[in-house]
DNA sequence: ATAAAACAGTTGCAATATGCAATTAATATT
DNA sequence: AATATTAATTGCATATTGCAACTGTTTTAT
């Protein structure tokens, strides 16, 4: 007999393993790398952010996003300022084209969830819903709390 | 109004992104990289297995994966040796070391789990359950018929 | 007020990961 | 028997990542 965690924990690494595909389908569309869509990805959710709080944010070393960004920036797709209220920090913004760019990955992440949902049986999709977000808890609890 | 579609993709982007910060844990207690580890587990699972077959189920390039299993034989944890029905193929094991390594992995990641599954609510653990393996075949689906 | 400490960001360095293409060796096909 | 296919390895190029050292800016302490 298996354990009910160890069904959970298998479910949970295949759902990882498919959503790692269309990570990676997902960026051979875009002309950038994983590691530039996520970033991408961060800057356009927070509008405009520093570069510690981005690499807290994504839990990654600052030389790495500082390189990260530089990339981007190289691309056209983000801008750096140094912020006026406080000289050490820079902000980084997208372009307007960064700002296609993420608005583009967003739907089409968008799109994929929107035909996941659809292939939830109809009377389960509350209820995945409500799990979902019942895991999240308890993921987040235990990171809390251990 | 938020499309719950656009919830359920939330929920699982936060998931993935804790599920990855344990991840990241487990791999500095092994004195393995995080990509050995994962070689390592699959190996150990599937008990003995060719070097394309592995690959495949990881999603990697087999030149990839002939570097990782080097290292792991470098490291003492894994063994190839040419199969004899077919001199093409490598067959590659773990040692007893390995087989130790893989085992504390496994264990860590059941007791992981273990507690994960205690932190959701006990009348909702059922759901949660079905849910996983709702949302398992939907992304499967997905795969196979998009 | 000035010296020291703390902080944000960048850059040099090294290790790892990854895929493609070419190569070698073994087996299957024609 | 010659050719094609397949498994594995290796050379090459690129990307990712973290640590440590360094620069410049702001905060703290004396």
């Amino acid at each position: 007999m298996i354990k009910e965690s160890s069904r959970l924990r298998e479910y949970i690494r295949r759902i990882q393993r498919r959503l790692g595909l269309v990570d990676e389908n997902g960026k051979s569309c875009c002309g950038i790398t994983l590691s530039q869509c996520h970033s991408l990805v961060e800057i356009g959710r927070a509008g405009a952010i520093s570069l510690v709080d981005l690499a807290t944010e994504m839990g990654l070393d600052k030389s790495t996003l500082s390189r990260t960004v530089e990339n981007l920036v190289q691309k056209g797709y983000a801008i750096r300022e140094t912020d006026a209220r406080n000289r050490r920090y820079v902000v980084i913004k997208l372009t307007e084209e960064g700002n296609s760019l993420f608005k583009g990955i967003e739907k089409g992440m968008d799109d994929y969830f929107d035909k996941i949902y659809q292939l939830i049986p109809e009377g389960k999709r509350a209820q995945v819903l409500e799990s979902m977000q019942l895991m999240l808890e308890a993921v987040t609890k235990f990171e809390c709390c251990q």
